[in-house]
DNA sequence: GTCAAGAATCTGTGATGGCAGATGCCGGAG
DNA sequence: CTCCGGCATCTGCCATCACAGATTCTTGAC
């Protein structure tokens, strides 16, 4: 099972009870990020509450850090809703995405074992398939994982926390994006980047991830023709 | 009758009142910033809400965001605290802030009109003073102020936002640093800064900004030698 | 039919109370 | 003296209720 939990690397060995804020906030996350809900709709605190069984506190504590995340946002109208997507926007997460992820991919490669090596092409291959599927959901898990495995090795890191923040308010764009232009053409940057890995190339796994940004910068280009809202 | 209008609330634009949780962000906010909490220590909900007059429901919230935005760490053993202080998580922050403001700084410089320029050099003014007091805490302000003035000319950015984070993480390790080696040995880089934006100079502005990054760096250094925790 | 007033509902927000685990203090046993 | 058992206290956590603004639906007047 890939690792679909963002933040909270808790829970460890104990069997002490994770907090229920914290598995609500892992469950949206995942939701974010996997691109199930769409920009400018909104949540509410009673509605996750009962669909997850639980209370308004813990869930209203999540969407807290959700908010902080930048991956809510809170309207004083009592409305809670998913930002909504403008091109500007999708341009700077791009940019900052451009600026964090290929220093934090370069500096995690000589903490990159055999292991985890063999771990990334199991989840290139899945992403494979997931396209194949047309398996949306599938394809976006996949990519995450990809990307935080590599940045994940070298661990505990501020550096990919922040980038775990951008993706948070990526993945609702994202699946638009997908929606619109459709997966078929996306070149696989991901066998470069494991080819470098293998390698040991830091330079070359920098301009592979850099590369990756980049097809989707030309993806919100192609897309930008029937965006209008 | 012709309909009265059903509201004329043009002009004064009632004031809604903001949520109790997002005052106690921003004070806490403002703590961490200006270095009045000590790393390692710890906070509690009762505690704060009993301080500021308020529940426990609106400071816990207000805790949700710090812990998202890493100046608070929850830990499970119902305590929650200011993470400790290390040279590889001091090193980290820094380098996280001469990935981003840099950048940032560049970015906002054509933003930044003569109105605003006036408001720095007067922010510089003021750190100048608070240095001479002894004023650590009037200092840290200002330097935060002299930065996001810059940053903040190019509104509403996510880079900025992922900035903010550093430095409330940033301002607990700074208050132990400066109060083990002092503001003496302090060259003033935002001198350099400000003739570079008067002079519409991106290139040394950036230098300046990663300039006066660097020295924090030297800091640490200089520390490192009574840091042994 | 149109449209506005009002009621029912839904929203975030905040306070309260209580649960269970962790901490600390204090006194008694050795 | 040391040590340790138990109780008082403090902790985060969560459920529940109440409140006020916003939204939506209904209803009644013209």
């Amino acid at each position: 099972m890939p690792s679909t939990r963002p933040a909270e690397r808790a829970a460890p060995a104990r069997e002490e009870p994770a907090p229920l804020h914290s598995g609500v906030h892992a469950e949206l996350s995942r939701r974010f990020i996997t691109g199930q809900v769409t920009p400018g709709s909104s949540l509410s605190t009673r509605g996750l509450a009962e669909e997850m069984g639980v209370s308004q506190t813990p869930v209203r504590e999540a969407l807290s850090r959700l908010a902080a995340e930048g991956a809510v946002q809170i309207r004083s109208k009592r409305k809670i809703i998913v930002p909504t997507m403008t091109p500007e926007r999708f341009r700077e997460l791009l940019r900052c995405r451009e600026l964090l992820e290929p220093e934090a991919a370069m500096r995690a490669l000589p903490y990159i074992d055999a292991a985890r090596l063999r771990r990334l092409k199991r989840v290139d291959d899945s992403i494979g398939s997931a396209i194949a599927n047309g398996d949306l959901q599938g394809y976006m898990q996949g990519n995450f994982d990809f990307h935080f495995l590599i940045y994940d090795a070298l661990p505990r890191g501020i550096l990919n926390r922040l980038i775990e923040i951008l993706w948070l308010q990526f993945g609702p764009y994202m699946r638009v994006v997908y929606g619109r232009v459709g997966t078929a053409n996306l070149v696989d940057q991901h066998e470069v980047a494991i080819n470098a890995i293998g390698a040991g190339d830091a330079d070359a796994l920098g301009r592979a991830i850099l590369a990756d940004i980049r097809d989707g910068m030309d993806l919100i280009g192609k897309s930008a023709l029937c965006m209008l809202a």
